[in-house]
DNA sequence: CTATACGTTCTACGGAACGTAGAAGTTCTA
DNA sequence: TAGAACTTCTACGTTCCGTAGAACGTATAG
């Protein structure tokens, strides 16, 4: 549901990281070594708001844009969603625990004690 | 890295349940409904080869197909890969502990103590 | 020995997704 | 009212994937 090209991925980046919607142009600018033109911008713009990942509201005569989850929605919901991939969760979630660094496993332990 | 069309998962659904290596043939023949040619899937072998998703050896004039990786381990993969598309790894973490079911965090709970 | 069946490699085509952008339309504003 | 700013429409090339035919090699039956 949320597979993403390279521009796509990098447009995404500008919106997360951005503190406030973006015009398309505000985009083009936030883009590094690429030059693009504001077309190609609005074009992934427009696919990116199809596959429900950018919102997009008026602002004068221009649209400006943000995205409809945060970066870590959507990186936990894609990891979510590779799991129910698996026949066997139970396997799978013990090869996750098994490759993750101790750091993150902290991490996961204090979250898990917080879920109940 | 691990992108994979509906044929692909499909052929390597059969190669994961399957307890030897398989046949080009053996593969046709475990697929459900789909009436496929020898080398449709032959194609899709050599793809997956291609992607290191199986290996092959020879037996006789034939080859011999087998996943490289179980269904779990490029699960866990393809998770932690996922992960690292994140920002805030903490986040993303305690994003993925609040979507995933009771059972699910049980699981979790016992990899992370056998984990330390 | 040779024809045939089985298996492989090579090549290819059509559709979808994506990067890319021009052309044309719309609407402020100087 | 003309130009600038912005959008919508359309399109082209590339890559990935589903699909398979054609051609080639080889073991085996007759």
């Amino acid at each position: 549901m949320a597979r993403l090209g390279d521009l796509e991925r990098a447009v995404m980046e500008v919106l997360w990281s951005a503190p406030e919607p973006c015009s398309a142009t505000d985009v083009v600018a936030a883009l590094p070594g690429r030059e693009l033109a504001v077309t190609t911008v609005l074009t992934v713009l427009d696919r990116l708001r199809r596959k429900q990942l950018v919102t997009r509201e008026r602002a004068g005569r221009a649209f400006r844009f943000s995205p409809t989850a945060s970066r870590e929605d959507l990186v936990a919901e894609t990891m979510v969603e590779a799991l129910g991939g698996s026949d066997d969760r139970d396997a799978a979630l013990v090869r996750f625990i098994e490759s993750v660094s101790e750091d993150d496993a902290e991490i996961l332990r204090k979250a898990l004690r917080r879920h109940r």
